[in-house]
RNA sequence: GGGUGAGUAGCUCAGCUGGUUAGAGCGCACGGUUCACAUCCGUGAGGUCGGGGGUUCGAGUCCCUCCUCGCCCA
């Protein structure tokens, strides 16, 4: 017996980290040593993880997918760039560090912006190199070498490029404007970074009293009746407004209200805004808290009264509520008012409260001044982009979210009160002048030029929202906005892969600025992936305690098997749920092929020569079988990956392998190991194992390049399976017919193996058996050897003919052939009956479905010729075995 | 309110452009120390593909409608 180089189980910790180590030492992430280092490119920009974040699934997942069609590309001979990098990740990072100085007993105010900002830098160095490892650590083969961070000095440059082109364009512009503020962290957010969640609130009802009258005069006199869900709001209401149409309170419009309390004069005005059906039909319009009210003041000029500090308590405007908590004011406002009887009354109502998506809290809509983008130009090259196709969305349904997002969209507010990120590049003079530039050297020329001599500058203090940088990325890493050898070779870059929940953060604004500043799109293809949960589809959630923690899942299954997981657990755009089960199971797969392995190098000699592709004219039916099954796979994963369903084929690889290759071939392949001519068998082994490691390669790189560097190659292969060549189907090993016979083979084991169980045959019992093939006589006899291993059978004891008469034994039936058993006393003839007369009534039912079929004229008519063909084909079949299986049935009876 | 996804075996999911008898993993039952693998092998049970209607020779797959759950937008 051969002596095993491999030991019995694969040790995954072991091969990872030296694997991952030698592939980059040799340089084979990078496009420069492709197999064809000059050919067309295949390039994707990583979706920049924070540099201060833990890797979760989400992370895990985009590994796992953009390796696949990185290496995928990479063995198909492009010259693949996988750029890398983190992003700064604003708010997360300064939260981080400002949590990390309050556990030291300092603010960010007390120490500084310098100061702070070198804490940020800190905590990024601290934290980068444990998120990147954890990234390699997945397999991910990233040109390391071209590593960008969203606040490095080329893309910080990128940044105030694009700020000023921008600004110089006129589409970036600062205006007072209503915001979302997020009272926490005292800083504007973007709309997108709002989630409204549906709670429990209360509607309240009450009296706004009319100038010049008594309340007591009643609905429409002395008061007009109005209802509101933010009752502290009224404190800065500057008008009621009614629908024009409105019968009740038409003759109202033009008169003065009161607001409550305050006894601040208002108008009453009419706008088609309101809604006459909620509520009490009047509106209240608080300008400088409510965003449509906001709309309705700029309509009519009304004033705009803040009554509201930034951490959200109330100011002087809210008079005797000034320096209360917005809460607290609302119960003591509605309490007063209450007393002074302008309270209707309240009732239960569903709000949408508008929460941080960072912080959690209640926001509060309020106007300040702001940086926007106008995006709407952008927006329509960004739609005309996905909707003539230059840019495809997988799946394609989210094109339709994409257009109505585009379609709709609002001013961008991209300001943030923060200190970690990329300071605005605008630059005020004495009297408030902006002087937007890439510098302050810039901003110091301009002005002087404006005013006439050198004045003192004083730069904006605000940073610009993280996703403002990362809208950059495709063309940023690769050099823009220099025009620089990558970005010429590389831009634009391929797929873009993410999440789908950052399509309209992320997605569409790389789109609308690559559009704009490259005059090209960024990238040909959209991919978005789903939501990790856990296995029951519960969102992953510390607090749940349900989080499957891929630190932990490598250590005890291997990075292989997660992304195997991964992969074939998901479909385009979908969520999917992760279950420990299934890692173990691909865990389980790995070392199936390490196994599969183990036996093809323990069958060959010492001085075994591998010679590559099999000679077609040494084959036997078995190695053709799996040759020809290896060509179909090939093909099928090869169809599947480009058309992006990595999960189908990486489900018909694995099958393959396990199914087909280790549960058949291998087997088949046992005892002429032990014939006179083993070689064809080994060279068959050897090839079809490396075209399926190849084929696993993209989804399981480890365990697939370990191997590889085990088994014998050619002189021409290349040192290593990860710039391997991607297998072709090959036109000499189509082999139909040789793959039906073994397919029949197949049949004929399954077939006594169901006999043996149901029968209670000692496992270890080799029986004889009578076989009967028409068709597949002279191929069955010809794998002899084989069907008495795989059936355990005695070899001498197998013969071909019809079943002797008389004699006690089982009779089986399968489509071509009828083997008899003859197990003697081991068979009771009355179930022996029963199992025929089974078998013959579910034969006789399907003659019967496929009889009617072909006798209505309709389906012979219309139908595809192939389609009638097949269904006569199966009738003749099925009719030959009723035949047969009444035979056997007369037989005994 | 608008849009969108999901509902297939006990559980978790596949099922591409409609075409034989709807698949996998796990679980379950029975049996296995077959010299690659018990992280394994063999055999088996288990589904009227959410309900209803329609198109079609033919529907898990296309259309309509309803129910349940989820997500996005307003």
């Amino acid at each position: 017996m051969p002596e095993f180089t491999l030991p019995k189980t694969y040790d995954f910790r072991d091969a990872e980290q030296r694997l991952y180590r030698w592939w980059e030492e040799n340089g084979w992430f990078k496009p420069e040593n492709a197999r064809n280092p000059d050919g067309k490119p295949f390039v994707i920009s990583i979706p920049p993880p924070n540099v201060t974040g833990v890797l979760h699934q989400g992370h895990a997942l985009f590994v796992a997918l953009e390796d696949l069609m990185i290496r995928y590309h990479r063995m198909k001979g492009r010259a693949a760039l996988w750029v890398p990098g983190t992003d700064h990740a604003g708010i997360a990072t300064q939260l981080q560090v400002e949590k990390k100085l309050l556990a030291e007993g300092k603010s960010r105010e007390e120490i500084g912006r310098e100061a702070f900002l070198k804490e940020c830098w800190d905590w990024t160095h601290k934290h980068h190199d444990r998120i990147i490892s954890q990234l390699k650590r997945l397999g991910a083969s990233c040109d390391w070498d071209r590593e960008r961070f969203t606040l490095d000095e080329g893309l910080s440059r990128a940044v105030r490029e694009a700020f000023v082109r921008l600004y110089r364009m006129g589409l970036i512009y600062r205006d007072e404007y209503i915001v979302n503020w997020s009272p926490g962290l005292q800083t504007a957010v973007s709309d997108v970074e709002v989630e409204y969640t549906e709670e429990q609130g209360t509607l309240y009802y009450f009296k706004y009293p009319i100038a010049g009258h008594d309340i007591s005069e009643g609905p429409g006199k002395g008061y007009i009746p109005v209802a509101t869900t933010r009752p502290e709001t009224i404190l800065g209401d500057t008008a009621v407004a009614v629908h024009p149409d409105d019968e009740r309170y038409r003759h109202l419009i033009g008169k003065t209200a009161l607001v409550p309390i305050l006894n601040r004069p208002i108008p009453i005005i009419h706008d088609s805004y309101v809604d006459m059906a909620f509520g009490t039909g009047a509106l209240k319009i608080t300008p400088g808290h409510d965003p449509n009210d906001f709309e309705i003041g700029r309509r009519h000029g009304l004033q705009v009264i803040n009554i509201m500090n930034k951490d959200a308590t109330l100011n002087e405007n809210a008079g005797p509520y000034a320096g209360l908590d917005r809460f607290e004011a609302r119960k003591r406002l509605w309490k007063d008012m209450k007393q002074a009887g302008l309270v209707i009354k309240e009732e239960p109502y569903v709000i949408q409260a508008p929460r941080s998506q960072r912080g959690g809290e209640i926001i509060e809509p309020l106007v300040s001044k702001q940086w926007f983008v106008n995006v709407k130009p952008m927006a329509e090259m960004g739609l005309a982009a996905v909707r003539t196709g230059r840019i495809q969305i997988i799946p394609k349904r989210f094109e339709k979210i994409y257009f109505n997002w585009l379609e709709n969209i609002r001013p961008w507010c991209i300001s943030r009160q923060l200190w970690w990120g990329h300071r605005i590049p605008v630059w005020y003079g004495p009297d408030g002048r902006e002087f937007a530039a890439h510098s302050e050297e810039e901003a110091r020329a301009l002005a002087e030029e404006h005013y006439g001599h050198p004045v003192d500058l004083e730069q904006d203090p605000d940073v610009l929202d993280t996703w403002f940088s990362s809208g950059l990325w495709p063309f940023s890493t690769l050099g823009w906005p220099d025009d620089t050898p990558d970005l010429r070779r590389f831009y634009p870059t391929d797929v873009l892969e993410t999440g789908y929940d950052i399509l309209f953060f992320w997605v569409a604004r790389m789109i609308m600025q690559g559009l704009l500043y490259t005059n090209d799109i960024p990238f040909h293809t959209v991919y978005l992936h789903g939501l990790v949960r856990d296995e029951h589809g519960r969102k992953m959630s510390k607090t749940y305690g349900n989080v499957v923690d891929p630190i932990e899942v490598m250590d005890d299954y291997g990075a292989d098997a997660l992304r195997f997981t991964l992969l074939t657990g998901s479909t385009p755009g979908n969520d999917m749920n992760l279950s420990i089960d299934r890692i173990r199971a691909n865990r389980n797969f790995a070392n199936k092929i390490w196994n599969a392995t183990r036996f093809v190098l323990g069958n060959l000699p010492e001085d075994f020569t591998y010679r590559g592709a099999p000679d077609p004219a040494a084959l036997q039916t078995p190695d053709k079988w799996v040759l020809h099954r290896l060509n179909e796979t090939i093909a099928n994963a090869t169809r599947l990956i480009d058309s992006y369903q990595f999960g189908e084929a990486g489900r018909q690889i694995y099958d393959f392998l396990w199914s087909d290759f280790a549960d058949w071939y291998i087997e088949a392949a046992k005892p002429r190991l032990r014939g006179d001519d083993p070689d064809p068998v080994r060279q068959t082994l050897v090839y079809v194992l490396d075209q399926t490691l190849r084929l696993l390669h993209p989804y399981i790189p480890y365990v697939t390049e370990e191997l590889w560097q085990h088994i014998p190659h050619t002189e021409d292969d290349t040192p290593a399976l990860i710039i391997a060549a991607w297998p072709e189907s090959r036109p000499e090993f189509h082999f139909p017919h040789q793959a039906e016979a073994f397919e029949h083979l197949r049949q004929v084991v399954r077939a006594i193996r169901n006999a043996r169980s149901e029968y209670n045959v000692e496992p270890g019992r080799k029986i004889a058996a009578v076989i009967d093939a028409p068709t597949y006589g002279e191929s069955l006899a010809a794998m002899r050897d084989i069907l008495a291993l795989l059936a355990r059978l005695d070899p001498d004891q197998i013969t071909f003919g019809p079943a002797p008469e008389g004699e006690k034994g089982a009779a089986l039936v399968v489509a071509d052939a009828t083997i008899f058993l003859p197990l003697g006393g081991m068979v009771d003839i009355e179930a022996e009956l029963a199992r025929l007369r089974k078998q013959l009534a579910e034969t006789e039912k399907r003659i019967a479905s496929t009889q009617a079929r072909l006798n209505n004229p309709n389906f012979v008519q219309k139908a595809p010729e192939k389609v009638v063909n097949q269904a006569r084909q199966t009738l003749a079949d099925l009719q030959a075995q009723q035949a047969r299986l009444r035979e056997q049935i007369d037989a005994l009876s």
